[in-house]
DNA sequence: AACTATATAGAACATATGTAAAAAAGGAGG
DNA sequence: CCTCCTTTTTTACATATGTTCTATATAGTT
């Protein structure tokens, strides 16, 4: 316990150097002591919670979540967005945001990049500035679907994005799956597929979706997955997809009849990206992030506040 | 005005300097810049208040001050803060913090929540610290006051507060003083204003300004109370009021003109809230405090010294 | 597309702060 | 009154921070 003299004391350099600006030499001199002598009053006032230093934000409390899902899921960097009471679409929308901001500061360096497909990815690709950044090329990280939403495919996105960053993209002229394995061995021999998806595999930065395959799942909408498909992912212990590669709770590919026929990158592959930005949005897809953080296929995290605090509180 | 992505990195920052105390070299190299970035950031947080730094002044003197005030008024606590040669508005901002910071200490229990209006509870609610308490509701206990200063009406202060403690707020849709008795019966009457004003009378804390409506008075700046009805107000005996409640040196309530029309929670079911916290600053109100202590109306009292001294003074 | 104006980041320097070890001061026991 | 021990202060050094000036990037304009 300290003595009120003491304390007085304390204050009256705190208040001097904190709030009158002075330099520790210069209240040092003023109370005719040696200026080690402030420097170790300060700290000890600090220590006494005489001087407390607070930081006042709305922002304080995502930022905390921040450094939570990076401490511990060992991220090289998140961003929670706040969903203050919004709705899902435009919680949806101030995610993608947050990605293009994060996307745009973190690009500098790199020279190839690679773009898997999906709605939040579009919409971040929209927010996108144009700021025509030379010499960068996109590669689509998995052929298209179809001719239904051609604008959420990955060939698309990455056509878009190197529009805004004024670099080039390579195209996957192939279908993200192919009718049977077979075929699938066929497309995947011919030069121009195995050239890009070599490429793909060795991109800088990679930007990816999530999804839940079971809620809301864009892969049900357009209808590349049928109930059936989705039982026979259940039976598999399925939790969750990144470009049509199914993973179950554990991170761990699962060998189902859709893997034989994906034109795409592999999750080993993703793995092996230095950088792999993974934007998510929607509470659904809390266990299928949280199992792809688990298979340490993710280095940044962009997403809303509310799957982060599932992820934090289902890791507990 | 910062943008979103500007404060979340100057928050990122500030926390990782003073609250995980890296050295700037260590945040430049995590963030990838240079360390002068940093150095710059943090004095940008200081600028914009994003960095506050909070002084706790206690002397013998303001402690026994506290310790009298208790003991002599039964208060549950009091809150003594140092006037120090300050002008008036720098120990209303000081008397905020520390009412802000006695709040965040003693708010963990607390459901529900009532707040009134005024300048001395808008600059705490303003100091207040987003921490994200859940679970907690904030009422205002009495309606708006017009158009002007929006800013510091109940309804407002509500509003902020439940934002900063990441909680929820009610609104009280009604004036707070309606034009006649009989617009008040009507409106009482209405469901919602009713159902927000019962519940408003059964919350764990209530937090309260006080006022002197004859000096340097709100409610006269704004343009509530006109010469006319000062003169009213002082032959009835008026000594203060507490959300438009008046009430006389002994603080007994006086039934003025106005309190027919008055719609918030009246002293009666002000005085059966466990706990009302007043927060006062301004040598002239030390009359009204006395009375509304002796009317029983609080029981935590957080105070500019000069006050203290009187109230203790004048209690002889 | 080229230019200018404006902002921003970084390198290098100047200053301020933190800390270990030596010196001095204070205090207790002989 | 001295000596030894403890505590505090200071000196000198090591680090950390703040600042200026230059280089670079960005935005706006013709």
């Amino acid at each position: 316990m300290l003595s009120w003299e003491e304390r007085r004391s304390l204050v009256k350099i705190a208040n001097l150097y904190y709030n009158d600006g002075w330099t520790q030499e210069q209240i040092a001199k003023k109370l005719g002591v040696s200026r080690p002598v402030i420097s170790k009053s300060l700290q000890k006032a600090r220590e006494h919670k005489i001087i407390e230093i607070f930081i006042k934000d709305e922002t304080v409390h995502t930022v905390n979540l921040e450094k939570k899902l990076e401490e511990h899921f060992g991220l090289e960097d998140a961003v929670v967005v706040p969903i203050s009471g919004q709705t899902p679409d435009v919680v949806k929308l101030s995610v993608a945001q947050a990605g293009a901001y994060y996307l745009s500061k973190n690009i500098k360096k790199a020279k190839k990049m690679g773009i898997s497909w999906g709605t939040t990815l579009e919409a971040l690709v929209q927010e996108y500035p144009y700021e025509m950044k030379k010499n960068i090329t996109i590669f689509p990280l998995e052929g298209g679907l179809g001719r239904k939403k051609v604008e959420i495919h990955s060939n698309q996105l990455a056509y878009e994005l190197a529009k805004r960053l004024g670099g080039t993209c390579s195209y996957l002229y192939a279908p993200a799956m192919a009718e049977s394995s077979e075929l699938r061995e066929r497309l995947m021999k011919m030069d121009d597929i195995n050239a890009v998806l070599q490429e793909a595999a060795t991109v800088d930065i990679a930007l990816v979706g999530l999804s839940n395959p079971y809620v809301q799942s864009t892969l049900e909408d357009i209808g590349y997955l049928n109930q059936n498909d989705l039982e026979q992912l259940r039976q598999l212990g399925v939790v969750g997809d990144m470009g049509f590669r199914f993973f179950d709770l554990n991170g761990n590919p699962v060998n189902s009849s859709f893997n034989k026929k994906v034109i795409g990158i592999s999750l080993e592959q993703l793995r092996n990206i230095k950088k792999v930005i993974g934007v998510v949005s929607g509470a659904h897809k809390a266990e299928s992030v949280l199992a792809a953080l688990k298979g340490n296929y993710i280095n940044v995290l962009v997403l809303d506040e509310q799957i982060a605090t599932e992820l934090l509180y289902a890791s507990e």
